[in-house]
DNA sequence: CCCAATTTGTTCGTATGTATA
DNA sequence: TTATACATACGAACAAATTGG
């Protein structure tokens, strides 16, 4: 296990702020900085109480909040992790298509195209970005039971992936974020979504086998880093004759 | 202020379960019993916690989850009150639907019809019946800006609501949740939703003002209360040409 | 305007239980 | 079995917000 770090101190943005909301944002900070990599183990609660000169309820009631919102994983009698991104993750937290008896499952992916492009005004907008700025942009098909029901095409800022291939898309070994996390360090911590109604064009209908005009669900996604940080804009079509939209079970999280 | 309320010893159904989680249903069970009417404001949590024979620190636990689930609320220097269906409440937690710039607003409501109805297949397995039982069924249509977004079928278990009548529906002050809460003892704590793309029918483009066969997004949802037990049914065809359907920001919870 | 009482919010510290390696 | 880690439970003191005098 590494030293416990030494931080800095309280930071002057801090005025006013309880004491662990000040000591999340040194977590945070930790986190996003590196001191501890994705999966890696924390120092104790005790050690953290102590690196922080704070009490174990304080420190605590900080790790709570980060717990909340999937940053840290604890184990009762194991410890306290950085969360990492795995498919279950990805299903449960950001994947929001079930065949309409409920039955959930994670879909099978295939990359149908990978170009560089210049982002447009929408893009641009979503990501935090100027029109034209550099951008890889690929779509994926989803097969859940073997059957194509979304197209996802992907937006990601030239800036923050720098070296992406196609090639490494190919061989990923897990999901997307994975990746994203693993060669690129960027962990998406939150998405935020809109849909609505559209009818298919030429181009999705082909990819979905479904004939052109009918009525898809189109979602606009935007994936974020830590400080709401846009780091992914991606829009799914999503054929919604045998699959339906789910929002979050928000009931998940507070009856655990 | 009542006198402080005399609770049962600890049901069998608890072994095992930590303290905070007994107390917490405890709450729950007096809530939904009607010990503490909505809007009400609890005994303070010294009281409570002598009430409990628990310390402070059990009682604040359990009144920490069901202020995050949203059944209490609490108000530094005031108290903890049950919560009451206000139309912010509605708009933020239960009404899904912005414009596509963001802009959140509520909706007014027109009702359109008003039927003693037989529940279909799909109503009665949504709402935990038998095909055929007695039901209320009524139209809204919900308007944005003065223009027609929004077509709801609502379907109500009669043994539910006994007395319900249109005039009633009609001439409620508040919110449909709070006209469920006051007038028939029915809080609805939690909702489900589930989305798909389909092409307006005769009826709905009427209703909206949209050309039949547009595409449109389909909205199930069935709203809870205590114990996941299901009161409402809703179908929603919601005209997304200038507006959008917005998943829940699960970043307000963790945010604050 | 200030003061006092009340209530929740924050912080501290300790002890014990439970799960894991 | 032992050691370690998080989980639960207890209790005390003070801070901050609100209300009423």
């Amino acid at each position: 296990m590494p030293a416990s770090p030494h931080f800095a101190a309280i930071a002057p943005e801090a005025a006013g702020m309880p004491l662990y909301r000040v000591v999340k944002r040194a977590l945070l900070q930790a986190i996003e900085g590196g001191t501890w990599a994705p999966g890696s183990t924390l120092p104790s609660e005790t050690e953290l109480a102590v690196a922080f000169g704070v009490s174990i309820g304080t420190l605590r009631k900080a790790v709570d909040e980060l717990s909340a919102e999937h940053i840290l994983v604890r184990r009762q009698g194991r410890g306290t992790f950085v969360a990492t991104h795995s498919p279950d993750r990805f299903l449960f937290q950001f994947f929001h298509v079930e065949r309409a008896d409920g039955l959930r499952e994670a879909p099978s992916v295939e990359l149908l195209s990978f170009d560089r492009v210049k982002l447009d005004d929408a893009q641009a907008e979503a990501l935090n970005l100027r029109a034209g700025d550099a951008a890889f942009q690929f779509e994926n098909r989803l097969a859940l039971q073997g059957r194509a029901v979304i197209l996802d095409r992907l937006t990601l800022p030239a800036g923050l992936f720098k070296g992406l291939t196609e090639k490494r898309l190919r061989e990923r070994p897990s999901t997307l974020y994975q990746l994203y996390q693993s060669e690129f360090g960027i962990t998406v911590v939150h998405a935020r979504e809109r849909a609505r109604a559209a009818a298919a064009d030429r181009h999705a209908s082909r990819v979905l086998g479904i004939a052109a005009g009918l009525p898809v669900m189109q979602v606009h996604r935007v994936a974020l880093t830590f400080g709401d940080k846009p780091v992914e804009h991606r829009e799914s079509i999503i054929n919604t004759a045998q699959h339906e939209y789910v929002s979050l079970l928000s009931r998940k999280d507070a009856a655990r």
